[in-house]
DNA sequence: GAAGATTGATTACTCAATCTTG
DNA sequence: CAAGATTGAGTAATCAATCTTC
């Protein structure tokens, strides 16, 4: 016979849950207050204009944009949009895909990045791997990529 | 000699880095749209009504209850205003130190809670603990702890 | 009709200002 | 003046609808 009582979590599985949402909701809020106040962007911001920062020619379509940093088309616009306000990227239509919108790291987007990056990469160094090994450095890669792959399949 | 130079992150930390910003905005947004779908309310919503149903008499102090969910108490203080639209939570003076708030679950927010409860666990499960065995667990809870920890001192 | 992308309306969050009580 | 809590204004998010091109 069927038993269709939910599987509730062990005292264990509990506790590192909630000790999860708690300092992933705490992180963000921090990175995000951080890069805020010092560079005047968003932590999906920064994601934005770092992957363009890396992309050929540093452009890439609007879809694959938002594929590769997982925020919705929809928000992706509108960050855009807000990016372009700034000057630190513009859009130009897709010569072979004229559906298309390829978006491009201005100059001015990269020394905004630039001038952000340090300090980004210094409050993760703090809030998270100064306090890891190389073991932890593993096990946190490990469990997203676990993560990640049940929610991409 | 001082070395200002930033301290940039190493291949592996990057790439776990990355790995874990990615599995974070999949999972919190898959669980959201699970909760919101199924349940009308948020994550956030849910970790409240939580937070209150564990309580004694199912209430809590507003302040209490904004650390406990690691919320600012203006974004607490929006939510249970939703909240109480909704008749789920009830709020009233606190007799002692007429300053507080007491924030308390009702029945229909009781109801609401067990209602949502199955879906969400199971969707905790499927999304995470399911590719876990007891190790990647201990992990989970160790890198949170260290984390939540540097963000609280 | 489906893919790429945007828009507008609604809803939610943040930030600074405010109000009240200790 | 500090602590507890809320408010309103401004900003950002989501969701459904739309437009264009394949």
């Amino acid at each position: 016979m069927a038993d269709d009582r939910p599987r509730w979590l062990s005292g264990d599985e509990q506790a590192a849950w909630r000790a999860f949402l708690d300092a992933v909701r705490l992180l963000i809020d921090s990175l995000d207050a951080q890069l805020q106040a010092d560079a005047g962007m968003s932590l999906a911001d920064y994601e934005v204009l770092a992957q363009l920062s890396e992309s050929p020619g540093r452009e890439r379509r609007m879809s694959g944009l938002a594929d590769s940093v997982f925020l919705s088309r929809s928000r992706l616009s509108h960050a855009v949009a807000r990016l372009e306000g700034a000057g630190w990227v513009e859009r130009r239509k897709c010569p072979s895909d004229r559906r298309g919108t390829y978006c491009r790291l201005t100059d001015a987007g990269f020394a905004a990045l630039e001038a952000a990056a340090p300090g980004h990469v210094e409050a993760v160094r703090r809030y998270v791997f100064d306090a890891f090994g190389c073991d932890e450095v593993t096990h946190l890669a490990r469990l997203s990529e676990a993560i990640r792959s049940r929610l991409t399949s």
